[in-house]
DNA sequence: CTTAAATAATAAGTTTTATTGATAGTTTTT
DNA sequence: AAAAACTATCAATAAAACTTATTATTTAAG
């Protein structure tokens, strides 16, 4: 058995499909076929289901394959452990960050990122929190930005920054002559919202606590963009909430609709999260440092009251 | 980086010596040397200083040995999900037992084993607690059987009995008239002790709680089996506490000095204990049935306290 | 039902890697 | 100072991993 039968292994059982795995694992089809042979053959079992298509994994092929998983991480962490000895920031890192952070987010701190460790190639992919975590279990990611708290078992969190809530209601709006949202005042009816997906839009929702089944029968413009929703408000189809760092980019005419709430304002908890085996781990915290450093002068809100972000 | 360099590591960071770790491994010393500084090179760091002798290990080195432990452990696994899945039964098996356990308990489980499992190639050693908890770690152990609880963090307990301490006085001692012995009446410094090293001795000087630091200048007559304690207590030299199980095999003369403890009997727990990772757990739940099978029949005392075994 | 496309297995040959025996270069012990 | 113990290096060999080409099998399409 070699870490390199136990990688193959791993392409297999993502993709199904081993001429796909050979290609991710730059190596002919052939190859790749043989030393998965081999590796059965040595554990006298078979841990792909050849007979269907697509290919199937077998009962013990699964525990298998989680097993796998664990030895080729914990095998990519001595590499690790070197870089960190050495104090090497550097090599290819990807991050994923969801939609609704990342055009407010990126912005601040990628360039001081890359100019501070140059060696390290970021890649930065756009995706909703499910992928996320989907990604960062498979190791696809190195680590993600998302609305937390999560509680996913092999995660880690650590929170970046709270971003309040904020109204934006037109002059015609019921709440227009309020001066302070109150979340009991909101009502999910007339909340202009992302489309399913986007977490933003489970936390708007989990603020409005309204009826868990509310009918959107007559109201099927759902955007993924805010500044959709500010134009739709605009013309009088209701009000929305925006995430603060969303209202900074606002026109002067624009800011005047804002509405920030009571203290504790409702708020979202802006989180780096990561593997717990914590592979990478010096360059996530390189990041961290950098987020952090640049956040501090940027959100100064204090008293806030964490809304979940999570479709419950 | 391969599973196999990662074991060569192991090895020569377990010997501090080359060419006694080839001969460990089965292999010559220039293989086990090419890999190791082959592994060094790939990732651009010294493992070992040998520039010292005997050779030492680098400070990174450490954390890498670290980890390579887990990863071949992690490895070793695969082969044993698919034993289980198989419900194979066999191979190698490393137990180890504590001396005051082997004599009574082995005869007992032995025969039984090896008949239900033929497969099961079982090596047995003899070692005292310490020795065991290191090889346990090791991995140079597959299971101990001692007296618990240890409280160690990287072993699992399953405790397979309580054995009741049994009080063998000799006539002319003090306490020989009372129809039953209580733990306050022993006085540590007229019962006849094991050597150093076994946790029995332990156990009993924490029953006595007596003075920590009391002095044996008068007695160094510490003996290493209960057969030689029993004939200095019948020189009259004092009383001793043997373990129930031993208590069975005396002859009728000395069976009448023996004294039991008044319920709740103080006793020793004694444990099957493995690794947390629990390799070869097929074949340690399996002598786990077999020894609780036999035992169940043996004791049959349930009101006991237990003792601690530890020397704190 | 036949054919084409997709995919995995097999075969033969090549390259790479692991291992060995012999030996040279160290350090430690005597 | 010599011997012993130990590690590194070298050249040769055995083993393995990998490649290209080909065959077999399954699935999808006509």
């Amino acid at each position: 058995m070699t870490i390199t039968q136990l990688q193959y292994v791993l392409a297999v059982a993502e993709h199904k499909n081993f001429t796909l795995a050979a290609q991710k694992s730059f190596v002919t089809q052939p190859t790749l076929s043989m030393q998965v042979q081999k590796l059965e053959d040595e554990l006298d079992i078979l841990i792909f289901d050849r007979s269907k298509k697509p290919i199937t994994i077998t009962e013990v092929g699964k525990k298998i394959v989680n097993q796998a998983k664990n030895i080729v991480n914990e095998a990519n962490r001595i590499q690790d452990i070197v870089d960190q000895e050495k104090g090497f920031i550097g090599g290819d890192y990807t991050l994923g960050i969801i939609p609704t952070v990342m055009p407010t987010l990126l912005p601040m701190f990628l360039k001081t990122f890359i100019k501070r460790y140059p060696k390290v190639n970021l890649i930065i992919k756009e995706q909703s929190t499910e992928n996320l975590i989907k990604n960062l279990q498979d190791g696809h990611l190195d680590a993600g930005i998302a609305a937390t708290p999560l509680e996913i078992e092999y995660l880690k969190e650590r929170p970046l920054y709270y971003e309040p809530f904020v109204g934006y209601v037109p002059p015609g709006h019921r709440l227009y002559q309020q001066p302070k949202l109150k979340p009991e005042d909101l009502d999910i009816q007339d909340v202009l919202l992302l489309q399913d997906g986007h977490c933003f839009r489970d936390g708007v929702i989990n603020l409005c606590k309204a009826p868990r089944n509310f009918q959107e029968e007559h109201f099927r413009l759902q955007s993924g963009s805010f500044e959709t929703l500010v134009n739709l408000a605009d013309e009088d189809l209701g009000m929305t909430l925006l995430p603060y760092l969303n209202t900074l980019e606002l026109d002067e005419q624009k800011k005047e609709k804002l509405k920030y709430f009571e203290a504790p304002s409702p708020a979202r908890e802006v989180s780096l999260i990561y593997h717990k085996s914590e592979l990478k781990i010096q360059i996530t915290e390189a990041l961290r440092d950098v987020i952090l450093g640049i956040v501090r002068g940027a959100i100064a809100f204090q008293d806030v009251k964490i809304v979940s972000p999570l479709n419950k």
